[in-house]
DNA sequence: CGATGGATTGACAATATTCAAAGACAGTGG
DNA sequence: CCACTGTCTTTGAATATTGTCAATCCATCG
């Protein structure tokens, strides 16, 4: 018996009960493989489903009228895309896939019924969506208050960090699949100016560029740089969990 | 029979049974006045509590190591502050108020109670939590991909927009109650650029600069100026509603 | 009436963008 | 196997946008 993507994803945070496993899995379709550079979702079409990440990235954002791109976010195994949505009835963002990747859908109106039928994924999926504002908000200041170094750098270890704890069938959480042109979405800059700035990092020893994307060598180094603090991506599962009478993994 | 603000807000959504009524009710210790400037919660701190604004405006901010500050969002009256702190023990930004203002604490821990007991109010947490995380999203978009003139114009629609809906004791919903260093650090600017964009506005008629504020003149204008599209701050609650049998506002 | 916090102004500097062109590389099809 | 294509990267030069610094103004408040 193999367990689904969200089954898996859940029980990172708490030990589940039959229950709670059966109705995660009813819910979910079976993962659907998209190569590279597809596109899952489109802004302003009816949002039905929610995804998990089972492999590989997916890079959420928007198009601006003179054609420009924010990258939002970009999701990495174990990561839930779309919970955003719950709120609308259209898409407010696009959703592609960075790299080969396999998704696994989830009919967005059926939260509801998880909801009420499970106290403790209720409680996971809140706690999800806060995280998830969290690392917006960390992206938020990133963009506002710091110089195109500490940008690159800071959303360079970001999304190491992510990978860490993604770390199933990760091989190396230093490597990044990412184009120049995605960070420069993501930071608001130009591909060039990213360009340079990734090369000044290169120099200093802290980075490689592959053709296949992006390479941390020094992560201390990058945190110097950047004024990185992880705390933001580490949640409080343990005061949930005792709030709620459940129990951590195994 | 006065109604606290936590389900004055929520009857905003939604018909409320008076379960839902007495439960929100017995969490809600009595509204607090603050002076302008006061400092309610300090990133860091433990987060026991989020507050619902009553009256006047909030403020979330972060401060950097250079000590600059990187604002997040401006809350207004009917707005949920601190939803965000859900998955930390610690605070991960400030508050402040930004005009005298009241606020309702609420214990934090005490929401899981809310999600058991009331299908309804779970969902509607859940709406709002995605509702915030829309609203972040495009300032992202604000930072990332605007010029000065659209950040200004674009940020002072939206909380135009949000003024309309919270509209309850509020007399003139053109009338902003900002500072310029605020807004600059909002948008990610310093307030010298601030203003001089703010002139530059005033000076095609679109706003007003008095001591007390900034004042809308020509919304339109000020929209064409910011390419402001107002779906993101409208969340589809009918569907909601229908989906899990409750009833739409009286 | 002086003190304080914001708003305003000008001159200058830094940071990042744009444009344009060329290089590197992998995949495709003949 | 090679030329061809498209995508991504790299580089330089010119330009634009925004920031910094420093001084002044202005209103309010105790």
């Amino acid at each position: 018996m193999s367990s689904s993507c969200i089954i898996r994803h859940f029980e990172h945070y708490a030990e589940l009960d039959q229950r709670d496993r059966e109705l995660l899995d009813s819910l979910e379709k079976s993962p659907r493989e998209f190569t590279r550079g597809t596109v899952i979702w489109q802004q302003g079409t009816e949002s039905e489903h929610f995804y998990t990440v089972s492999s590989g990235w997916a890079c959420s954002f928007r198009t601006m009228e003179d054609g420009s791109r924010q990258v939002l976010d970009l999701y990495v195994p174990g990561d839930i895309v779309g919970l955003r949505e719950f709120a609308f009835r259209r898409r407010v963002s696009n959703l592609l896939t960075a790299t080969n990747a396999t998704l696994c859908p989830f009919p967005k109106h059926r939260l509801t019924d998880v909801f009420a039928t499970s106290r403790l994924l209720c409680n996971l999926f809140f706690l999800i969506a806060a995280r998830d504002q969290a690392i917006l908000v960390e992206r938020l200041i990133n963009l506002g208050r710091r110089s195109a170094r500490e940008k690159v750098a800071h959303f360079l270890l970001e999304m190491a960090h992510r990978l860490d704890k993604a770390c199933v069938d990760v091989d190396d959480c230093n490597h990044l699949p990412l184009t120049q042109v995605v960070l420069a979405d993501a930071l608001g800059l130009s591909t060039v100016h990213v360009n340079r700035t990734l090369n000044e990092l290169k120099q200093e020893g802290l980075t490689t560029l592959g053709p296949d994307g992006i390479t941390l060598l020094d992560r201390n180094g990058l945190q110097d740089v950047a004024g990185f603090d992880p705390e933001y991506l580490e949640e409080d599962v343990t005061s949930l969990l005792k709030n709620i009478g459940a129990r951590p993994p195994a």
